[in-house]
DNA sequence: CAGAAAACTTAACCATTTTTAACACGTGAA
DNA sequence: TTCACGTGTTAAAAATGGTTAAGTTTTCTG
């Protein structure tokens, strides 16, 4: 038996939750629960956990799920999302596909054929999504995040939270596109201009431990937000 | 644009699959039809093709489309598959994606949301597929895009980010046209008059840059837009 | 709980990137 | 040929980012 995967369910409705979450824990995966959208956000982006997929129903207080979905595709862009609506409706649909999502299932459904959804959309991802280790290699840096340590040849770093949650997102998006806006968010939790200028002074620190490694380069792209380019 | 992508489209019905071809054809895919399951087969085994996408009817005489999905898959593990099928049978659905269906759409129907799943896939390969960090060879000009690095004679030259958007459309279009309205919503987002003027400046800047190879010139197109001429 | 240390924010100053302005030149239709 | 419009080019202005250090807040520790 393979390491399980972890499911993050977005859903309002208590008994349908519960229901779910009983189901997909006895087909042996990891299942959280998060009562509105912005819970789910926060499990998302917190560093202790790690999905391989999110279920996210569609009408849901605080946050809707579209909005969920969009804002989590910024932070990254290959976690597959599924999304549970209870009309079929075909704006939903197409909203839903926009957003990116990987499945799109309507309301009511089966328990199997969740599953057999559950299953083809990690079984297509499986190929691409690399094991999530506890110990992730940059470049020839370490770093774990969950212990927030960097392995550096010189020794052990210890990131602070703030340095930890930045450098995570990057590393997630690595070789791509994080979103200045979307970093803001989910490290500061808005985006206003101090903010910005904290971050800014954080991506300086970043560099300096990262300079170990010359093939590693926190790169800008104005005005749009950050990469991280770790050389081939 | 030159990147367009193809789909193999394996439909018996004839009807059907004209009007898809047609459609499809009209969003700037290149499609290729197959009037049948061996047919399909075939074209995709040919070495004269290149497809990003097939869509398999299910109900099709010769070979149906769950074996030639399957046929396929072990021909090539990644391309994306999405079936089409006239009943929404559960048995059906779960087969496919026991296949290793990308995507499964049942009959009857829309063409939009035919064509939001199409480009939910194509997105979704298409990042896996990126990130490859390439080195073009412009003239006597080294360029990797995804580092936004030029390598001159004299020597690294880095690209800030308009730069690089801009020459890596023209380096696409290489002794192409690009359109001037179609690279202004690229990089600029938007094709007003200021935009445009801006884009000019970036063409100075990338002449400049370019001068060091007499053999590459960036031809403007009097009120069409530019052509990057790289003579061999 | 006080004082120290660490984490984080704000400020300051400078550098880079992008936009806007200004003026010269080229192009094609009338 | 003329004239309106598009483009070439340079420079100034504005916006954004890089970095260091000085404040401020939070957390630790005795």
């Amino acid at each position: 038996m393979k390491e399980n995967k972890n499911i993050l369910l977005a859903e309002d409705d208590e008994n349908l939750g519960k229901l779910l979450v009983s189901y997909l824990q006895a087909k042996g995966f990891g299942v959280e629960l998060a009562r509105n959208g912005k819970i789910a956000y926060e499990l998302f982006n917190n560093t202790k956990h790690h999905f391989d997929l999110l279920i996210l129903d569609v009408m849901m207080p605080e946050m809707d799920g579209f909005t969920l979905g969009s804002e989590i595709r910024l932070l990254d862009r290959k976690v597959p999302l599924l999304f549970l609506s209870a009309k079929s409706m075909k704006e939903d649909k197409l909203k839903g596909f926009d957003v990116g999502a990987d499945d799109y299932i309507t309301k009511p459904f089966s328990m199997e054929e969740l599953l057999a959804r559950i299953n083809a959309i990690l079984k297509r991802t499986e190929l691409h999504q690399k094991n999530v280790q506890e110990k992730i290699h940059v470049g020839k840096i370490e770093y774990e995040p969950e212990l927030s340590v960097l392995h550096l040849g010189t020794g052990v770093k210890k990131l602070t939270t703030k340095e930890n949650m930045l450098l995570r997102l990057l590393v997630q998006n690595q070789n791509e596109l994080l979103d200045r806006q979307a970093a803001l968010r989910a490290v500061w939790g808005d985006d206003n201009y101090f903010n910005g200028r904290s971050m800014d002074v954080y991506i300086a620190k970043l560099r300096k431990l990262l300079k170990e490694d010359s093939n590693i380069e926190i790169m800008n792209v104005h005005g749009i937000g950050f990469k991280l380019l770790v050389k081939q």
